[in-house]
DNA sequence: CGGGGTATGTACGCCACCGAGCAGACAGAT
DNA sequence: ATCTGTCTGCTCGGTGGCGTACATACCCCG
């Protein structure tokens, strides 16, 4: 039996009545999501939703025999939202990117407190919306941006999910993410560090100057925040 | 009253039962769409639904000074998605790239006969679902693929919306939709033209051999063809 | 304490695209 | 028939990223 607050782990679930949110919490299960797990592939059957607490997950688009980003869920969101469209397949890939906890129901489940609960209707809704936003703001951001401030965006996009100024993520890992090579990503990160925004060691990564990071990536972090803040502020 | 025939005009209220079509149809009013039109600017409330019949509607994200294009809009589906999650706000800019005719209802209609008929929020519900995932497709061709090839997926796409092998579409917008320069349109186009694939003039532009564009584009244009198909065919 | 795997750094030539500016060519209006 | 605006074509130097290959550095494990 859940705890109270685990219905505040997950701000999506949090956003929502005590009562519905607690109804939300029984209905689930508490998993551990594994480094590198993955929870779906593209075009594979959801059996269930997830709730990210601690735990965050990467959904990867698959380009012929490269893939990449196209959005990240943490605590702040949901894996599964086919299933809230009556859809049970899963449009990308879905790949653990930060170990940690998460809530599970399973797809029957979560249809019928869907069914059930306007406030869960409504919060749903609300990110199905942002998640819409931020794949636009993401089409864009690949086309126009470049690899550095990509990068920053991208970390403090992580770090907001790990709740951690450190977590472990090596050059190779964010090449696969950013859909650029390895030796793109070292040129990058070392500009990052000589300003001394992060420090970095053999996947060991840490961020030192949040603001000075935020400066060096492009608008489409602060535009993510805001369209999420417009929805669940 | 709008003849029947209306009802299978868009392809998204012709995937609805008869019946339930027919209200949707009712609650509609037939408009045209002008060229260059503008039916919502990202972040501005929308006070209706279109189902495009003959027209077509750019979604656009702004990117600072620039923006891009990120969804098509045509008989195949509908603008205004947001309405259906319950947020009344456009999250892209609308622009109408292609003139004709379109259905258009109240957001207060639309919210009601989306709470009476299944059918409709099944058809929206696998709509958003396609989006999502053609989003997802979006934000990758913009990183890996070369303008020629996404020049040939954007005349696909757009010739299927027009219901025609010839558009008036000059370079200047081309750039405009695909984000690059005006130039890098004129030399992919030239490549087109030089292996016969399509024919322009000022603006008329004629696709002469479609299987021969389809392979000069990128898998994208299939792959959004596949994944519509899979909700709707 | 030494070896093997992993993580990071550097170098090379190549290409697509950028920004800017200018030239020609065609169409419609006066 | 000429003029004017629009549409298309071309050039320049510059840059960001590509693919590849190789070099170092660090950690862990035996």
């Amino acid at each position: 039996m859940p705890s109270p607050d685990l219905s505040k782990a997950n701000r999506l679930l949090g956003s929502m009545p005590r009562k519905d949110r607690e109804r939300m919490v029984d209905g689930c299960t508490r998993v551990d999501l594994a480094f590198e797990q993955i929870l779906a592939e593209a075009g594979e059957p959801l059996g269930h939703v997830h709730f990210p607490m601690t735990g965050f997950i990467s959904l990867l688009t698959p380009m012929g025999a490269s893939s990449i980003e196209v959005a990240l869920v943490g605590d702040e969101g949901m894996f599964g939202l086919p299933i809230a469209l009556g859809v049970g397949i899963s449009e990308f890939r879905a790949l653990v990117q930060g170990e940690g906890a998460a809530l599970r129901m399973t797809a029957a489940r979560f249809k019928s407190e869907l069914r059930r609960s306007v406030p869960l209707q409504r919060a749903v809704g609300r990110y199905a919306y942002v998640r819409l936003a931020q794949l636009g703001q993401a089409a864009g951001c690949n086309r126009f941006h470049v690899v550095e401030a990509r990068l920053a965006r991208w970390l403090l996009m992580t770090g907001d999910r790990a709740h951690s100024a450190t977590f472990y993520i090596t050059h190779e890992f964010l090449a696969f993410m950013l859909g650029v090579r390895r030796v793109g990503i070292t040129k990058a990160a070392s500009a990052l560090q000589a300003a001394k925004l992060i420090r970095y060691s053999r996947g060991h990564l840490t961020v030192l100057d949040r603001p000075g990071l935020e400066k060096a990536s492009c608008a489409c972090y602060r535009a993510d925040l805001d369209i999420y803040g417009k929805m669940f502020g």
